[in-house]
DNA sequence: ATGAAAGCGCTAACAA
DNA sequence: TTGTTAGCGCTTTCAT
């Protein structure tokens, strides 16, 4: 069977407590017994139980990570370096997928909460469940976006957009094009229109796709992003596009190329997320500090963890994303 | 504070057990009872503490998943399916990363211990803490290798191997080049190789380019793979490649490109593992049944777990891939 | 410096 | 059908 503290008290002849002190690094211990204990948990290859700690201490040193989407590269990378920050804090991660489905993201909270997580990191979180996670009153952070009253880590979007506008005016684009989310909603398009506003450009709303996260398979992205340049190729086609997300941009590098038009002689395109497939496929795309990131997280988890009394103050974390140019953008001359 | 079964048990003017006893569905509870309970649980909102009920039954309801390399995608979806039927089970995954790094790899697996997890996948398991791990005496799989004593579920490389031949085979390829792991011990290539002799086709190792995994970085990997093509672009090139795995197949393309070769008029590539790059590149590639590998992996697990006696059959699971034509391979008129 | 005793929140054996 | 009691493996008083 497996050993307990008891079992190693019992073939040490020292009481169990004694034991316990001597893990935890109590310095009331006899360097002697300690020794001794040590060696024989050593030679025995004794472990304490986390759980019975779990439950006596009311910490699972346990963190529940809820991802919505895993075929999203750049939360991976979130997932990857949470992972290890939360393991140099002798942390362990659950993690759980929730699919963009509030339903499934709410029993994956319930899970944290059964299991008595310390801290619960959201990336990101629909908007059903926020006030119900905030009601467990365990310690939480949303990643990747910012939600009112709670405290979340992100991407300042508007500096995303403001950055791919700025260089592909700077490359001397004039007429260009967004695909993305949903206009009014979306702060990369807010932040890009702005700064095409500040240099007198006009959007022209002919020149833009609205890729719905719904628009879930590949098949039906193609589709959309193929009929909408079908039905554009006729009329002034923009020569640069801002594309949402590193995977909608290679999609649509691809289908330009069933229209002979290449990327970026033709046509220049910037990226956003800056996963490793915009690294690999070397499209010019907005990055966003993962590292940083999930490293201010998990230091307000702690914060929050660590704190007995609540901190009422709520931390809004907004990072500015960085422009990495690469090959799918390119200077055009101006023609007037 | 958090409500516990007594305080439940107080305010419903019940004993304490027979709340437990109305949670787990005894059947010796009377109705009235029972109702009244669970209506103020529901008001209440009460959860029972998994941590506490885990020492008790000296079973975690947790699964360790280890995966060597998160970068990845084929194992990105081991771990969404596992998770998805660990779920199903009532099981949630600690997930960790090993980076295939063996001592990383092995803090992880003692932290599994530590954490009583009742069962334990590795994505898959460095040779160097295989017989460690299995000595914990933790039900154990290893995923998508076939470990010697060990129950394994994994995919027939070989089997792998001769498909894809046998498909560039009969597109009229002759001479066909490798890009993978070690000739010696990689199965992809024997049974590549295997399907090569049964056509009285010699394979010429100059068409072989080693991608050792060391070579980590996509740097590294582009640099070798340039500089193969460049030392052997003078002489016969193949007019096909079955290359290892879809990010290397990928970078193979596009260095190719670099020489004005193009996939697939010039030559044919096949790819393997069917990860989402593959199917968004349209690469032609060895599907590995990433659904089945895990089911059946956790069938394992779970039999193994329930199982009290430990049950000395060892199980080796091994799938056969499935070849998926896309547009990277094409026919070739053979010149005599 | 160390042991005895209590208790974290549950489940299970036993009695009633 | 239900309550009493004990105990899972730890940590933490409280004595000594």
């Amino acid at each position: 069977m497996k050993l307990t503290m008891n079992d190693i008290a019992k073939a040490t002849g020292v009481s169990q407590p004694t034991i316990s002190r001597i893990l935890n690094g109590s310095p009331n211990v006899k360097a002697e017994k300690k020794i001794k204990v040590l060696e024989y948990i050593e030679k025995v290859g004794y472990r304490p139980n986390l759980i019975a700690k779990s439950l006596k201490n009311n910490s699972s040193y346990l963190i529940g990570l809820c991802i919505s989407d895993l075929s999203n590269p750049y939360f991976i990378e979130i997932f990857e370096n949470l992972e290890k920050v939360a393991r140099k804090n002798n942390y362990s991660l659950i993690v759980h997928n929730s699919k963009k489905n509030p339903i499934l993201e709410w029993e994956n909270i319930m899970d944290f909460v059964d299991r008595q997580v310390d801290g619960i990191v959201l990336v990101p979180c629909s908007n059903f469940n926020l006030d119900k996670v905030v009601n467990t009153k365990i310690p939480l952070v949303i990643l990747t976006q910012i939600k009112k009253g709670i405290d979340s880590v992100g991407v300042s979007h508007i500096s995303g957009g403001i950055q791919a506008a700025k260089h592909l005016i700077n490359l001397g684009h004039r007429n260009i094009g967004y695909i993305g989310g949903d206009i009014e909603a979306d702060d990369k398009f807010i932040g890009f229109n702005m700064e095409l506003e500040k240099n007198g450009i006009e959007f022209n709303m002919n020149n833009y796709l609205c890729i719905s996260d719904y628009l879930y398979t590949i098949k039906e992205r193609d589709k959309v992003i193929h009929d909408f340049f079908e039905k554009n190729i006729k009329g002034k086609l923009p020569s640069a596009f801002f594309v949402g997300n590193d995977v909608i941009a290679y999609e649509t590098i691809k289908i330009l190329e069933d229209f002979d038009l290449k990327v970026p002689e033709d046509i220049s395109i910037v990226g956003f997320d800056d996963t490793l497939i915009a690294g690999v496929l070397k499209i010019t795309s907005i990055k966003q500090p993962i590292e940083d990131l999930t490293n201010i997280a998990f230091e307000i988890l702690m914060k929050k963890i660590k704190t007995e009394i609540l901190v009422e103050e709520v931390e809004h974390i907004e990072l500015d994303p960085i422009l990495l140019k690469r090959k799918t953008t390119k200077k055009i001359e101006i023609f007037y």
